[in-house]
DNA sequence: CGAGGACTTGAAAGCATTCAACTGAGGTGG
DNA sequence: CCACCTCAGTTGAATGCTTTCAAGTCCTCG
């Protein structure tokens, strides 16, 4: 198992982590081979980062943008008061711009919120790419504007819901997401957040994400705990969060 | 006054419509005389709106854009409870995408808030001038990041922030966006928003909301009432509220 | 085996919601 | 011109959800 892994595994991983990018982008595989190859050899140095990491810091200036190839990272808004607030969730072949050279500072931190690896992409390479190949400009417009309609919808969250509807609601989209992206087995996939990170996204205490995972746990819907969440009941998960998956609609087809 | 008014207005606004539009996306003045001109000629019909009236309505198909000239607007999400959620307010010059021909369904709706005047701007017009003026591309992506970066902050706002925080980062967010337009007078400014609009922008409810704005009324900061907002002490609003304008910065210089 | 981090539990306090009634201003029709 | 109607804003009391604090358990790793 382990001869050759080095020698191995680099040029598998390479497509590997083209491979969980196009399941993002490209669900529906229309991207021609030459975008494909374009897009590939976009993806710069890999590196792995542990659990905790600060992929950039808030105030930095703007860099290069940040592709989560495993685990999950977090854009974070750093307080004050000393909390975090977590903004978004990065799942495996989503992309962070950092800035995208517009603003003068990054308003955000990038956090890893477990272990995983993720590779940079300079935001001219980016811009280069998107030239050259209008149907990854398309494809990449479309994740954006994806992940603005998920923004809106954590507005929404923590607009209008009680606790118990929040984390179900954001316990629903993290499995439809998984799913999409093919890293779900099941009813189950690997969700490795701590009850203070499903706390930072919902704007509840972690003493209370705790109590309301118990309550869901009690009530036969969802199981999340050691670093695995699974689905036991998903229509009524969905009833108590008022879960309608139309704002993830292109995740899945189109 | 009255004489031949339709006749003057009709020129004179097409130029007061696009100064409206250039204020918010090229503050600095850094546009060329022909990319303002194929900006100006992309304003179409222009059409008055009347409080409560939406503009394009959640579910539908993916429509034109829509720019606000005048008067306040809000990105909702209409909820099976009934509530409104505001995800967003949109004020004069300000673009909301029709959905970018991306969604199979728009996943919000357009409501307008008070009275006003917005254009409609197809699509394909808004692409096409994109593509034949690259700085134009880079203003609305500018604009479009800008948005995102709110987004984000509601949610810091909403996640973090006690009732009087909130409101009172709603009420820095309004007056500095506004002053940026160049709407504000000295201190004051039009902000003809109802206190259950506040609410549903807000997650609170209107009679919390009411409570909030006669305490920031009480403690001399802020006054907002018969649809205009009066800053009082604005350092100390801004201390209350948290407010770190970073996540504006573009609205104002470049 | 010890230490640290994550998770769990209980009790008390606080903040925001809900319900319901009332005030006030603006506009309409008699 | 006034009566009336409506809608936004205001007020009070009671309820309840969520936080905070503090202590304790469980698990993992060194």
């Amino acid at each position: 198992m382990t001869v050759f892994k080095g020698d191995m595994s680099t040029t598998r991983d390479a497509e590997t982590n083209l491979a969980i990018w196009l399941r993002r982008i490209d669900p529906a595989g229309r991207l021609t081979a030459s975008a494909r190859d374009a897009l590939g050899s976009s993806v710069g140095r890999v590196r792995p980062f542990q659990a905790r990491e600060t992929l950039f810091h808030e105030g930095d200036a703007p860099s290069d943008a940040v592709l989560v190839l495993e685990g999950i990272a977090a854009r974070v808004k750093e307080q004050p008061s000393g909390g975090r607030a977590i903004v978004a969730l990065l799942l495996p072949g989503e992309l962070c711009n950092g800035g995208l050279q517009l603003f003068r500072h990054l308003e955000h931190s990038l956090r890893a919120l477990t272990d995983g690896r993720a590779a940079r992409i300079a935001t001219a390479t980016l811009q280069r790419l998107e030239a050259q190949h209008p149907e990854l400009h398309a494809a990449l417009l479309r994740a954006a504007a994806q992940d603005d309609a998920l923004a809106r919808e954590w507005i929404v969250n923590l607009e209008v819901r009680s606790a118990q509807g929040r984390v179900a609601h954001l316990l629903c989209e993290l499995f439809v997401r998984l799913q999409a992206l093919g890293l779900a087995a099941g009813a189950a996939c690997a969700v490795p957040l701590l009850q203070q990170d499903i706390g930072d996204a919902t704007g509840l205490s972690a003493v209370h994400v705790n109590r309301v995972l118990q309550a869901l746990r009690r009530a036969g819907v969802v199981r999340l705990g050691r670093g695995a969440l699974e689905i036991l009941n998903f229509p009524r998960l969905a009833d108590m969060a008022a879960f309608r998956p139309d704002y993830l609609e292109l995740l899945e087809a189109v």
